[in-house]
DNA sequence: CCAGGTCCATACCTTCAGGGTATCGCGGAC
DNA sequence: GTCCGCGATACCCTGAAGGTATGGACCTGG
């Protein structure tokens, strides 16, 4: 009749194991009754997830569908979990360099007694606390994933090239990204990336190479040794205010009044 | 750990009747049991979510705020079972004109959790949704193709006259076939029919003519420009409910009786 | 002012799902 | 053939969810 999370929980552990002796560790129960809750969970679906073999555990089709489903129920649960019983907080996200400060104050003003606060997200994890509900509205930047999410463009900003103070292009008005041809680009992108600005700008800093930034975080982290050139043909970067779209309260309307007036 | 969904639903449910009573009497179970599962969620959150009193039950701020969360999550939980397959929902059809909400919530209130879904038909797939499953039951006009099918009378309604207002048979109190004779009939009748009803009307409207319509579809469909008129002596459309003759579930059962008692 | 009604809580019982341990059966690997 | 990895089965125990009966607070009409 109605689904149990516990089951759900097991079967994404399951899942992303593809082992129940070890998903059932990882869970902290015995393996036995993993293999019964599973087996329990199908019956009730009426559907099979895996495909068991005694040299492997595999999802089927209607196993991989319940998995894209699953997860984000799962988030969504804990999201409420989180929200409830903390004392009226509405929680702004941001991402570095964008400057919330007006319109959380005029949030507050409005409404005494809300607890207003914001967190700083990363390029890693400022969908993900939409998602988990650490906030309620968020100031992403563009592109993001964005199922599950409603947002409105706020506005765009240009990008501007980070080198060091000494570096050939410092003090040029403006830039072609044909002229930064060449130059190693200090980027987020994966594996070795770099985990925060300020690791990039100090990476700049030390072994030169060019870092590629919205203008506004380059401003918001700027440093003695380091000048930023705009570039004019590179595409701006959008900002946008994002949340859940399952969540339709009226303070989270009201929020998207006051940025898309701010 | 994991939120109850079942827990869940109850506050749902308490949340909207305002009443432990009533709303433990909307999900078949005692009303003891109810109040013990609400408080048992309010242990596990730590948060009070309803005031009671002898004279009335009222969230809240912090029951309303997880009211917030909690519809959606709730009806995640239920998309996933639709897309699973397993979705526990009965979907019945009616022709136009059919009015099924009574029987429809009587079925609903009698089965919480279960998902009521209607489907309006048209005169040509009117047997089809049955056979093909996109119905357990469906409101039919007879006659139709009754192969596979079992079915019950429901009741029989007289057909009237659709005219347009300034037509010459416009204001009788009836007429008989006979009135009729010379008079152009707009028929769904194969090959140029009309597929809807509503253009049905619209020529009638446009070119004149004479629709010819069980009372309850004309009554729906009533313009300002089109008149309706019964006539007397031509035999009367039967409703029946159908449904595949090899279904045999409980609740194709239920709704029957439903059907007949209402 | 008391009788009855409404509404939620408490007490107590029964059932069953979920958790645990011990052990089996099946394949693949050495 | 033997061993090992992996999931399934068998059996027990506990606790949570369901039920009925009843209590206690509060309102309301006579």
């Amino acid at each position: 009749m109605d689904l149990d999370l516990r089951k759900v929980r097991y079967f994404v552990a399951v899942a992303e194991h593809l082992n129940f002796g070890r998903a059932a560790e990882a869970l902290h129960i015995a393996q036995p009754v993993l293999s019964r809750q599973i087996r329990a969970l199908e019956t009730e679906l009426k559907v099979q997830l895996f495909d068991r073999s005694s040299k492997g555990t595999t999802l089927t089709p209607a196993g991989l569908r319940l998995l894209e489903d699953a997860r984000p129920l799962l988030t969504q649960a804990s999201a409420l979990l989180r929200r409830v019983g903390v004392a009226d907080t509405f929680t702004v996200g941001f991402m570095p360099g964008l400057i919330v400060t007006p319109a959380v104050r005029l949030l507050a003003s409005r409404h005494p007694g809300l607890q207003v606060d914001v967190l700083r997200t990363t390029w890693e994890d400022q969908v993900e606390v939409i998602h988990d509900g650490r906030v309620d509205v968020s100031y992403v930047r563009l592109p993001v994933p964005l199922d599950g999410l409603r947002h409105v463009p706020l506005f765009d900003e240009p990008r501007v090239a980070v080198v060091p103070a000494t570096h050939r292009l410092a003090g040029k008005e403006s830039v072609l990204e044909v002229d930064l041809t060449g130059e190693r680009r200090v980027q987020h992108t994966d594996p070795p990336g770099f985990r925060s600005v300020e690791e990039k700008l100090e990476h700049v800093a030390m072994h030169g190479g060019v870092a590629i930034l919205p203008l506004s975080t380059a401003i918001f982290y700027s440093r003695e040794d380091l000048v930023h050139v705009p570039i004019e043909d590179i595409a701006p970067n959008e900002v946008a205010l994002a949340w859940a779209e399952h969540r339709h309260t009226p303070l989270i309307a009201e929020f998207i009044e006051i940025a898309q007036q701010v």
